[in-house]
DNA sequence: TTCACACATTAGGTTAGTCTAATACTCGGG
DNA sequence: CCCGAGTATTAGACTAACCTAATGTGTGAA
């Protein structure tokens, strides 16, 4: 029987799950998730998320910076991970051992996450032969709670041609963001590195599918991390 | 595909399922659930099942006769069966796809139950045959919402030496239930009737696994209503 | 440097579901 | 026939989680 995730604490609401599971997506691409980011995912009014988030601050889930954002202490990110595990082993014994497709699958997960207990889900992983990616690539967190940190290669640093997806604009900056936003460059974009000049020159970058073409400095190039998209 | 259970009305919360269920439960052995066996079977307090059984009556799952109980209406009853369907779907894919055992089964389909969407449920059951009985030996009630009603003898017909369960008391009278229960017969009970006197005379029964024998006369004997124990 | 606008927070209200304490009802036994 | 024990219900309070409306805050653009 593997180990698994002790229980940190009395039991997390379905809400609360909700919460931080948003929180661990959002702050996983820059620093604070901010309370109309956090409103916007979860579809609920932003004075709903300030309320919430007073409350999970004090339990100690989450560290809140007022009219900045907030980001989870090692607690909150914890059981958010377990929280991750949870939705993406069902996603994929929903696929894999009973049929259902991409399409249905994501609600269903979402319902279930909050139902089941760690002994089904490590008996989920264990008829699935303990898989490290769901059916969309991602990977699983383990019963442990640890995750496979996406290796991040910033676009000055990328070898030329490989495929790469767009995960973090390092940068809070509003003018590089907005400049970034304008050339398409956010996350999620696939890309891939065409040429890169010598002495610190400039990238170009070839968007995918489209194949147009961008031209950054080096500057902005250490800002854009990217994974390389191999599977 | 078959048949899925239309909605009717609103969605119902996982507290409201539970109270259908509880209900269903208590009314299949006698008329009325009362406002006591409610809060005993749910663990709550009784004040908490009034206003509960309130707002069920206005929204027409159940009928409510205020100091008397309540009985579910078709569509409580068809909403109870659907959630019975879930719960005994659950345990049995547990059990025989994901290796549990008898013990925890219970605890994980009762939560499971009110997360699992009608579509999950119906590709359990596929996987499973389409099954017609839990775990347990109990019935599943179809997709449609139908179960197999146990085909239930008085004591007064039932053929001699078969074994018996005894599942209802037909009457509401506290003299003729005292005796009942004071003699041991009560719901739930295994006995095979012994011996039959002719001319309308008293019956025999023997308790199992005791042996000990009951006689009753052949008002009493058409009260006891029984199911044959052949599985 | 200021000021308007976008965003965050506070204030106050609602609903579901629970609780305890107080009150009302029913019915069997004297 | 009435009365008290045992139930049922009402009264009133609490928590979690949401909402809308009103009020604060912080910053980019003029």
């Amino acid at each position: 029987m593997p180990v698994l995730l002790r229980d940190a604490g009395p039991p997390l609401t379905p809400s609360v799950e909700d919460y931080l599971k948003a929180i661990y997506h959002l702050s996983s691409q820059g620093g604070f998730a901010t309370t109309s980011d956090i409103a916007g995912m979860l579809e609920l009014a932003p004075p709903s998320v300030s309320g919430m988030v007073k409350r999970l601050s004090e339990t100690g889930l989450i560290e809140h910076v007022p009219y900045r954002g907030v980001q989870l202490t090692a607690q909150g990110r914890h059981a958010a991970l377990k929280m991750i595990r949870r939705h993406r082993v069902l996603e994929l014994y929903l696929t894999q051992q009973l049929g259902y497709d991409w399409g249905g699958v994501h609600a269903e997960a979402e319902r279930l996450e909050h139902a089941v207990s760690d002994e089904l889900i490590e008996r989920m992983a264990r008829a699935l032969g303990n898989p490290q990616y769901d059916p969309h690539g991602d990977p699983i967190p383990t019963a442990g709670g640890e995750i496979e940190e996406a290796e991040l290669l910033s676009v000055a640093d990328a070898p030329l041609g490989t495929k790469l997806e767009l995960r973090q604009v390092g940068t809070q900056d509003p003018a590089r963001l907005r400049y970034f936003a304008e050339h398409g460059l956010t996350p999620g974009v696939l890309l891939r590195v065409h040429e890169r000049q010598p002495f610190n020159g400039p990238t170009t970058i070839a968007l995918v599918p489209s194949g147009e073409h961008r031209v950054v400095g080096r500057e902005l190039a250490q800002l854009l991390w990217c994974q390389e998209i191999g599977r």
